[in-house]
DNA sequence: AATGAATGAGGCTTCATTCAT
DNA sequence: GATGAATGAAGCCTCATTCAT
C-alpha cells in the first residue's frame, strides 16, 4: 500500500500551527484578562483546551510564547497601517493618522488593548518595526521642513512613552473624549508643528479613524 | 516602685518603628535588585535581618508594604524639591528644574532609581502628590501666559509617559549626554515655549541640577 | 516579662533535630524497600509523617539526605565494631570478625542490610572509614608476615566487591548457611593465610558473630 | 503480474530487525553515557534516529529493551572467548585469560564498559551464561587437582564480587597498571594456585589479553 | 514583639504512553 | 510499519502564611 507521505506531513503540520495558534490566542485572552504574571500554564492550557503537557511541545517557557504573542501583534498592527503609509505623505499628518488608528484598534480590541498594557515589563515596551517607522517618518519630516531639526531619541522618547500613557488613561476611562486629539496635538507642537494646524491635523485624523473603527481588527 | 510608663511606651514605639524602617528599607534594596516579581517575603527579612514571621507583626502583605516604600518614596521626593519650588517663580523653569533634579536623583541613588522602573506595572505609575503639582504648575503657566491654552489631562499624559520612557531609556545606558536636555526641551515646547528659549532653560536646569547631585540623596 | 531565650532556642534545636531525624529514619525504610530510584519525596515525607515542605527546611534534595544517611550508617557500624578492633589484635581474626559482624548485622536489621544493597551505584559504594580501617589492617598483617605482601589496592578491589556480592547473596537467599564462612575463609587464603587456618579462624568468628545477633543492632 | 512474497517478506523482516537493532544500539550509546536511570525513550529514539512511536512497534518497556541489550552484550562476550576456550585447557590460565580479555574489552570499548558499570543495579550482575562457564571451569579445576576443593558458590561470590569491583576502579581510572595482574592473581590463590604461580599466569594472561586489545570488540 | 519550624497550596516540568494518520 | 501530536500522571520546588514558644 502506497502512503502520501507529503500529504500525511502537510496534514501534521497544519495540526500543529493551528495548536501552536489556540495557544498563542488563549495566552492573549488570558495575560490580557490577569496580567503576565498572575498567569500560569494551568491558565493558558485550560483556556486554549489543550492537555498540560502540550503546551511543552510548543514554548519552553511562558516567556517564549510572549515573544511569539509579541512578534505577531507588532506585525498585526503594522500591517494594518500599510494602507495609510502608502496613502499619506504628509510626515505629520501620518503619524497623527498612525497613531489614532492605533489608538482605536487598541481600544476596539479589548483582548489586544489591555495586552498591551499589561506586558509592559515582561516584553520589550517598544518594538523595533515601530522605532524604525518613526524614525523614517522623523527624518522625513524633518528633511522636508515639517519637523524642526532635533535629538531623535529624545523625540522618541516623547513619543512613545506619552502614547503608552495615554494608552493607559483612556483604557482605564479616565479620560474626556478629545483627550487623544489633544495630546497628539501636543506631540506634533512639539515636533514643531505650529499649534493650529497641529491641533486641525490631529482632529482631522481622529474623525477618519473613527470611521474606520469597525472595519479593522488589528489583532 | 514606680515606673516610668510613658518613656516605656516610647521606647517601644521607637523600636517598633526602627523595625518597620528596617523591613521597608530592605524591600527596597531587593527590590530594586531583583524586580518585585521576583522578590520574597524570605528575600526582604532576609535582607533585613529579621525573622520570617516578624515580617506580619508590620505588614499583612507584601503589596502593603509596596504602598508604604511608594508613599515614602514619593514625599521624600518631593521634600527634596521644596527648595527650588520656593526658589523658582517662573514654571517652564521650575518644571525644567524639577524633571532634572528628579533624573539626577534617580540615577544618582541605584537602589532608588531601579526601584522606581522596577515597581512599574505593580504600583500607580504616577503619584497623586506629582500629579497635583504639576496642576498646580501648569495652571499658573497658563494663567501668567507662559504655558499655551490647553487640556490638562492630556499634557498630565505628555509629561509622565515621556519621563518615565527617559528615565527607562537613561538607566538602561541607551542614551547620549543630552537627551534630557532634548526630552525636557520637547516637553516645553508642547506646552508653548518657543524653541530657543525652550532648549536655553533646559540646559541651565540641567547644569544646575549636575551641581547637586551629590547633595541631595532623595530616597 | 523576662523570657528564657536560651530554653527556647534549645528547644527549637532539639525540635530541629528531632525533625530531621524523622526524615532520615524515613528514607532509610523507604529507599530499603522501594530503592533510590522508586522513592520520591512524597514516599519519605508521608513516612515520617510531616508536610511535603518540611523536607525543603532540612534538605534541598534527596540526595542530600543520602548522604546525611550514609555517613550516619558508616559511623554506626564502625561504631559497633570498636569493642572488637580493641580486643582482638591478630589481623586475620580481627578482618574475620568484623566481616562476619557486619554480615550479622546487615541481616539482622533488614532495613540497613536492604538499604546499604539499594544505594549501590548512587552513593559511593565503598565507605572512606572502612577503607582506611582495612588499609591499616592490611598494612599491619604484612609487616608482622600474617599476610603475604601485595597490591593494596587490588587487595582492596577483591575484599569490597566479595563481600558486597556475599552480602547480596546472602540478602536474597541464595545461600547455604557457610557460604560466608567459606567466602571469609577464601578471603583469607588470599591474602597468605593457611587454608586449615584461614577456615579455622572464619568458622570462629562466625560464630562468635551469631552469639551477639541480638544484642547490636547497628543501624 | 507476480510477486515474490518470500522475499518481499524477507526484505520485511530485515527491515524490521534493523530498527530493532538501531534502537538497541542506540540505548548502549546513550545509558553508557547518561546511566539508565537519566535515560529517556525520547533520548533513545532521538539517538536511533526513529520516531517515538516507532520504540512501541518494537519493546512494550524500557526494561524489555534493556533485557534484550544485556543477553546481547552476554552473549557477544561469550562468544568472543570462545577461540580461547577452545585453545586453553588448564584452568587456571583459562580463568586469568577471560578475565584479562574481558577487562581489555570493556576498556577497550568505552560503550560497553560505562554500560555494564551504568546497568548495575537494573539488572541482574551476573549473567546466567558467565555463572555457568565458571562452574564448569571451577569443577574441572577441582577434579584435576589444580583448584582447592570449596564452596562453589563462595566461589563465584568471590569471584564476580571482585571482578565487577576491579571493572569499576579501572574504568574510573584509579588504578595502578598492575592492579587487575594483581587481582586474577589474588583470585587464583584463593582457589588454591601457588602465589608463584598465580602471579605468572596472571602476568602472561594480561600480556596477551593486551596483545588482542584492537583485534575483537566484543560487544 | 520576635522567632522560626511547619504547612500545603500552587506552579513548573518531564516523560511514558496512546492513537489517528 | 512509521510517525509525531496529544495526553495527563507524577514528580519537583517555592513561598506565603500560621502558630507555638
Amino acid at each position: 500500500m502506497r502512503v502520501n507521505l507529503e500529504a500525511r506531513a502537510a496534514t501534521g503540520e497544519n495540526r500543529r500551527a493551528q495548536t501552536r495558534a489556540k495557544l498563542v490566542d488563549a495566552a492573549a485572552r488570558v495575560i490580557a484578562d490577569k496580567g503576565r504574571e498572575a498567569t500560569s500554564i494551568e491558565d493558558i492550557v485550560a483556556e486554549a483546551g489543550v492537555a498540560r503537557g502540550t503546551f511543552y511541545n510548543y514554548f519552553p517557557t511562558v516567556d517564549e510564547l510572549l515573544d511569539a504573542l509579541n512578534t505577531r501583534m507588532a506585525q498585526a498592527v503594522d500591517a494594518a497601517m500599510a494602507p495609510i503609509r502608502a496613502e499619506i505623505t504628509d510626515p505629520p499628518s501620518l503619524l497623527a493618522a498612525t497613531l489614532h488608528r492605533f489608538m482605536v484598534a487598541l481600544t476596539a480590541d479589548p483582548v489586544g488593548g489591555w495586552l498591551a498594557l499589561r506586558m509592559e515589563g515582561s516584553v520589550a515596551p517598544r518594538q523595533l518595526i515601530f522605532e524604525r517607522r518613526f524614525d523614517a517618518l522623523f527624518q522625513e519630516g524633518v528633511r522636508i521642513g515639517r519637523f524642526r531639526q532635533g535629538n531623535r531619541d529624545a523625540a522618541r522618547s516623547l513619543l512613545f512613552g506619552a502614547f503608552r500613557m495615554a494608552q493607559r488613561d483612556v483604557m482605564l476611562g479616565q479620560t474626556s473624549p478629545d483627550h487623544v486629539v489633544e495630546l497628539v496635538a501636543l506631540l506634533l507642537m512639539a515636533f514643531g508643528v505650529t499649534p493650529e494646524e497641529a491641533r486641525d491635523i490631529s482632529r482631522k485624523a481622529a474623525a477618519e479613524a473613527e470611521d474606520q473603527r469597525h472595519y479593522h481588527p488589528v489583532m
